[in-house]
DNA sequence: AGCCAGGCTACCG
DNA sequence: CGGTAGCATGGC
């Protein structure tokens, strides 16, 4: 039984794809190769492999709380200074002197609390020893909301657990698929109960939707020569 | 110059 | 409870 609002959801993920390709996420400085042009890669298409180590498992965790509300090349920047200090690594970041690893993170912004928040993940992580978290786990630790969650549960774990976010709501309020005051658990549910439990199609999805949404959402007035319609 | 960035917490009514 | 001010820095 295809319902039209499975048709729709599947609909625009087909386009999005057609549109981008595959998005190659979560990026990792980790498996960062330097092309001709000595451009560095991030990103992975077609790689649904990562991450492999604890390490790369750690970085993204780091990414998601570097990124929050803010430029994911103010991140990046951010995780090569921890590079740096060879600090993308549980312990070792723990170690680091606390305002050498402010000033490390100083670029993504919010240094006073992502400092703390990303002290707190990380003594979560540590304390799974190698345990899969659950959702509720996750949100009981100091920053980590309803997106970071999903984040790490689907780009660092590999849970099928749709991640949403402004640029979600935005496309999908501006096409009336929703109301963009819905709650964050009622996207989620639209999208995980409109489309197979697929971890390629959900990492693809969430990624093709800030692509998108880079490019046509964000200025207003938002959705201005979208080509989805 | 001013708006925007891949949110979250704490506090307000 | 649902709504929102405040949080820091960099890019364009």
């Amino acid at each position: 039984m295809t319902t039209k609002m499975e048709n729709e959801i599947r609909l625009i993920y087909n386009k999005l794809y057609n549109l981008y390709g595959p998005q190659g996420w979560w990026p990792l400085l980790s498996v960062d190769v330097s092309t001709e042009k000595g451009v560095e890669m991030v990103h992975h298409p077609l790689n649904y492999d990562l991450p492999q180590t604890r390490n790369e498992t750690y970085e993204i965790i780091l990414g998601t709380i570097l990124t929050q509300n803010t430029a994911w090349n103010s991140a990046e920047i951010a995780l090569r200074n921890l590079k740096a200090l060879k600090a993308i690594n549980p312990e070792k970041l723990l170690d680091l002197d606390s305002e050498i690893f402010k000033q490390a993170i100083r670029s993504a912004g919010f240094v006073n609390q992502k400092s703390v928040y990303i002290k707190e993940v990380t003594k979560f992580y540590i304390g799974l020893d190698g345990t899969i978290p659950t959702r509720k786990e996750l949100l009981e630790v100091k920053g980590v909301g309803n997106e970071t969650a999903d984040s790490i549960l689907l780009y660092a774990f590999k849970q099928s657990e749709f991640v949403v976010d402004t640029y979600t709501k935005r496309i999908f309020s501006h096409i009336g698929l929703i109301d963009y005051n819905d709650n964050y658990n009622k996207v989620k549910n639209l999208f995980e109960t409109n489309l197979s439990q697929d971890l390629i199609i959900y990492n693809e999805y969430h990624a093709l939707i800030v692509q998108h949404a880079k490019k046509y959402y964000s200025r207003k007035p938002y959705g201005v020569n979208d080509p989805l319609f």
